[in-house]
Parts: structure tokens; sequence; C-alpha cells
DNA sequence: TATGAATGAGCTTTCATTCAT
DNA sequence: TATGAATGAAAGCTCATTCAT
């Protein structure tokens, strides 16, 4: 899976990154705005810096757009989770870093999560795998986290709870982003960040020893 | 606040209730299906078991039905809630009871609460307000819950920590709707339903003392 | 020629005029704001202070309307005159204060005059004739009123020059409503009558001995 | 003032132009048959010559149409006369000459005349002072012609009487166009011109010395 | 490769007219 | 006679997509 190819009619792989990035970085723009159905595709191609045909010679459909930016999206939040985080330490601490610079980026990104969030359900049935399968590895990530630590004994957690805690940790973090009108006008990112952290761990800490 | 009229050129108020219990329900189906700018209106008056010149003799404008949509699955779900459960008694097992049963209607209404959800963001400037403003009900139901419980000594929390727990809550259950595609295969709805009670509350319970 | 019956499906006679009267008098204002055209039979119906129900049996269709107000204002108009004007002087003061007096009825009626002037024109070929005609009519008095001048030594015209001279009058009459957007700003109706009068009555009055 | 720009999604104003060229040819033929209200969009594409999603390349709406032909009938209009008329001369022969001319010319344009003068109130609130003031100019030329003649002795006028008789001149020019249904029953062009020169003059030139 | 004019299916919305009550 | 809910044809307009240049 991984990867869905969206062909294109020119040849130049080297054009076709370019000015698929130029795509991307046009399209997330107005989705912010408008969203998906309500942006043209010639809105598109002239934030993108090129024609409507131009536009047409990268990408079969509108809704290849919709998936290039989601797909880039989740490559960009993997990108800086990865970049920072080492997933293998398997410590509390490790635990409370990868948390709190998740929340970060989501903050940093959240335009970007946002519209994904908001989105993705437009892809059609044959996009829409390839994004959730992206998706799945995001939670992957904190589920190996997870392990790690249940398996240097800091947590105690069977296999379906990791899974679901995985889950919990992936959706607050987004939440952060999708119920911005609320959450944002109640707490600062910091603050958040710590009750939330205070919050998980109470739950999944070893109590008695 | 608490609701928006949605003008109707018809007169008779009990016709316009039945009629929008038509539109309403012909409209869910089809959102479920394909979203709301995916579906057309004259598709909802099909749906409604009436012509396209009649649908809009009960609504002005396509978005109308949204709202419509919308502010009914919150009346639906918050009356199911408010059937069952007692927000007073401010006990540990009434508080657990209240979750159970939150989860329980999101897992009954859950295409109901998806297409709400997803299409919600899709409300003009003006309407949407009136559908955070209930979603905050709800929201406040949880908290006023968890005071009852703080209020009797059964957890600690102060009130940053209600606000934010409430919201958790209400984030969770939902999240068993538009999560589904994962957690529905790993899980019944009742461990999800206990598991999640768990983590939850063993982050707040009183540990020692 | 004279009347074209427009159907009712409504027998008593008394009624039909009433409900008529209601109706033209409704639909003129609203001509005169918004045009025949953009006034909707639902809009007629309400200012008429009946329901569309109603108005349909009073006519057959929107176009009854139009021709029913044409044919009333210029009742109106023709009514006026009459009332004031003593076609069968042949006097060069009476020809004046014929003038006179039509310019003044115009300007009284000019919200009327100009919604006829300019609805007619979306009068049916079937209707239309009964309206030219009475417009003929209207032409006619002026003839009249210049035979009986001609025939007294007042003026010296052939009957080709007293039928243009009779159009010429009823235009420029007319054309103190339907350019009142320029003609108003510069004239009273008082400077406009003596201007118009001496232009009309220099061309024909006899100049030698 | 003098043109409002109507805004093109085109871009290559040569074609714009022609295809303005086509749809303004398309339109006048539509709206003397019909007038503008009851001609479709989709009637007037195919009058031009090509699909209604071109029309809307060329127009942002329908009363762009209007506006369009407007413009062009009064342009038309003015270009003949400014061909053949030399407005400097101040004589009376070329006052007849100017008269005649302008009279022929409405009637080789009638058809666009009769459309111009029955549809231009359609015009938005927007666009119709530019038509008006088009009308203003056409005026002004009358005015200025009497001017000279007045300055040369030729008449006596005042400025009032200059401006009332240019509109004088003006509208019953008109007049061969939109009420023909009775004026070309009874006298041929030549006729008509020669009759209302008469009259016209008869009242304003000189008749002592 | 890049352009942008052309296309037309399909959308939302209106409104004259009917007819059961 | 009076009502107004129901109808659906038809309107204006949009926009994803194509293709000749």
């Amino acid at each position: 899976m991984s990867k869905r190819e969206v062909p294109a009619s020119v040849k130049d792989a080297r054009l076709i990154k370019k000015r698929r990035n130029q795509m991307i970085k046009g399209a997330i723009a107005l989705f912010k705005q408008k969203g998906f159905h309500r942006t043209t595709t010639r809105e598109i191609a002239k934030a993108s810096g090129f024609s409507i045909g131009t536009l047409y010679e990268y990408i079969r459909q509108k809704e290849d757009v919709l998936y290039l930016v989601c797909d880039r999206i989740y490559d960009e939040v993997r990108e800086r989770m990865e970049k920072d985080i080492d997933t293998h330490q398997g410590t509390l601490e490790s635990f409370k870093l990868a948390i709190a610079h998740y929340f970060k980026v989501v903050d940093e990104l959240q335009d970007e999560v946002l519209v994904m969030y908001q989105e993705a359900k437009s892809l059609s049935k044959e996009s829409l795998p390839y994004v959730l399968d992206k998706e799945m590895q995001m939670v992957g990530m904190f589920e190996n986290i997870l392990k790690q630590c249940v398996d240097n004994g800091v947590f105690h957690l069977n296999e379906q709870e990791i899974r679901l805690f995985a889950h919990n940790i992936f959706v607050l973090g987004q939440m952060w982003g999708f119920r911005r009108w609320a959450l944002q006008k109640m707490y600062t990112l910091d603050e958040y960040i710590e009750m939330q952290t205070n919050l998980l761990l109470k739950g999944i800490l070893e109590k008695r020893s």
C-alpha cells in the first residue's frame, strides 16, 4: 500500500515533483479557507501559479489534488515526529516527550490537520484506504512507544489496551485542532499538554508497588 | 440562542413539522451515503417523498436542510440522554452509567452522529454557532455530572480539569462512531465502554487517602 | 373592440369588480417598483389583500393582470380628461387648456403612465390591440379638438397634419413622465407646459394677417 | 463615465470583441422578438453560435448582455450620425439635414432602437446611468446644433428652450420607431420627416423681420 | 510542456398554475 | 367563494474537464 500513484501526463519526474509541490501548497491554503468542495480547480491552478491546463497535466481529477494534499500532510506530520522522537527508549520520560511533541506538531500544523480531518471523507473509495493506512501508521507509532514502555515495565497494558490507548492519544491530539474553537479559548498549549498527559498517565501508571 | 428559525413559506405549523421530519429523515439517509455536498436538492426532495417545489416551501436554501439535520441530531442525542440519565446523583456508579449510556447512544445513532460530525463544518457562519452551542450544552452535561461527583468527594478535580475531562468524554464517545473503521473491528461496544471507562476513571479516582 | 373580457371563475359581477379593483391597485404599486416581469403572482395576491388561490378565481393568467392594469390606467386618464375638458369649443384658449390639462393629468398619474408605457409591450398579441385601441382613442380626442379649431379657422392644418400633431401632443405629454429623470430636473411642470405649448402653437398658428 | 467594463473570464481582447459582437447580434435578434425577459441565456448562447458555458466566459450575468446591447446600439446610432453630419455649421439647412439624417438613422435601426427603448429600463441601477448618459450625449448633439444656429441668429431661443427642443427632436425621432404601428401606416418616412421638420421649424423660426 | 477557450451536464432556485379542502 | 400546499418546468449560472494551439 503506502502510496497511490497519481498519474501525470508529463514525464519529467523532477518537474512533477515541483509542480505538485506548488499545487499542494496552493490547495492547502484554499482548502483551509473554503474546504475542498467549494474550491474550484481554476482557483487551485491559480494559487499554484500555473494554468488550468497545466494543472490537468499533473493530475487526472480534482480529487487527486485532495489525495495529494492528505498524503503530504501525513508525511509532514510523520516527518516532524520522526525527526525529534526516539520511539525506542521505552521510558516514562520519553513517552511524555512523545506526547508533548505530537501535540506541538498538531498545534503547528493545525490548519493542515484540520483540512485533512474534515476533507479526507471526500476521498473516493479508491483513495481513502491509502490515507487511512497512513493514519494507522501514526497510531502504530504510539503503539510502539507504548509497547516499549510495557516491555520495560513502566506500564501494565495488554495488547487491546495498548491499541485503544494509542487511538486515544492520536485523537486527543487532533482534538486540540478540531475543537480549537472551544479548547484554545480555555487553555494554552502547554496547559493542554500537561493536563492531558496527567490524565492519560494516571490512568495507566502502575499504582501499587 | 438555542434555535435558529428556518423560514418556511407554508404557514401550518403542524405541516411544517411533518414535512421537515420527512425531509430530515430523507436527508440523513443521503448525507450518510454521499455527504452534503454531493447530495442534490432534488435527491433530498425525492427521498423526502415530495417534489422539489415542495422542498423549497419548507426551507430557503439547501444549507437550511443541513442545519435542520444537525439540529435534529443533537436534539435526538440529548433527548435520549436525558430520558435515562439522572445527572444529579453524583455517585461513581451514576457517572459510569452516564458514560456507558452516552456511548450506547452514540452507537445507536452512529450514522447520524457521523453525518453531523463531518458536515457541520459546511454550515454557514450564521448557522454554525447554533450547532456549536448545542454541542457545548452536551459537554456541559458531562461537566455537571463531574461537578456533582467532585462535590460529593468522589473525584478531586479543579474547574479546568472538569472542563477538559468533559470534552474528552464527549470526543471519545464520538470517536466510537467516526473511527469505527478501526475500532469496531477490534472491540465490541461493551468492551469499548469498559476499557474507556477504566482508563478515564483510573485517571481521576482518588487513590490514597 | 373597446374591451377584452377577462374570464373569471366567480360569477358575482359585483364581487368581480371589487376584487379586480383591489388587484389593480395592488398590482400597479408593485409594477411601479419592479416592473411586470419581476413581480410575482403571489406578491400581487398579497398586495391585493387575498390569497393566490383567490387571485386565480378572477383571472386566468398573470398577463390578465397586466391587461386589467393597462385598461384601467387608460380609463383613468380618459376619465380625468373628459371630466374637465370640453372638446367641442374649438377656440385657441380651449386648446391650450386641453394641453395643459392633459399634461397635468400625466403628471398626476405619472407612475401609472410610466407603468403602462413600459409594460404594455409585454401584453400578448391577443391583448395588445385593445390597449393600442384605447391609446388611439386618446389621440383621437386631440384630433377632435384640433379639428374643431381648424373648422373655426383658428389653425390651418390638413388631415395628415392634424393626425401627426395629435400624436405629437400625446407623446410630448407622456415624455414628461418617461423622461422625468432629465426633464423634471430642469423644469417645473408649469414651465414645461408653457414652453411646450408655445413651441407647439407657434408652429401652427396662422401668422399672417 | 462613458463605459462600464463588463468583466470577461477570457483574456484575449480580440476574441472578447469578436464573441461579444456575435452575442450582441444574436441577442438583438431575440430581444426584438420576445423582449429581454422572455429570452433565455441559452437562447442567447445558441443565437450567438456558442454554448451556454462560453457565453458566461464573456459576461457575468444575463443583464450584462442587455447592457452590451444598449451600449452598442447607441454607439451605432451616434457613429452613423457623426459620419454624415457636420454639427458646426449653424445654418438652417444644416439643421434640417441633421433632423432628416437622425430620423433616417432611427428608421434604419428601428428594431434596435425599439429594443433599447423598451428594455433599457430593465438595466440594473448600476448600469442604467451609463446608458442614460449616452442618451444625454445624443441629446447634447442636438443642443449643439441648435446653439450654433442661435449663435448665427437663425433662431432665437434661450438655454432652456434649446434643451427642451433637443429633447423634443430626440423623442420625435424615436417616436417614428416606437409608434410605427400607427405612424408608418399613415406616412412614408419622407413625409414624416418633412411634416415634423415643418412643425418644429415654424415654432422657432424668427417670423418677423 | 504549457495554455486557456470551449464545452455542457448538472446544480440550486423560482414561480405560474392547479386543485383538494 | 376562498384558501394555500403542492407541483415541476424552466430559469440562471457554475465548473470539472478537454483539446487545439
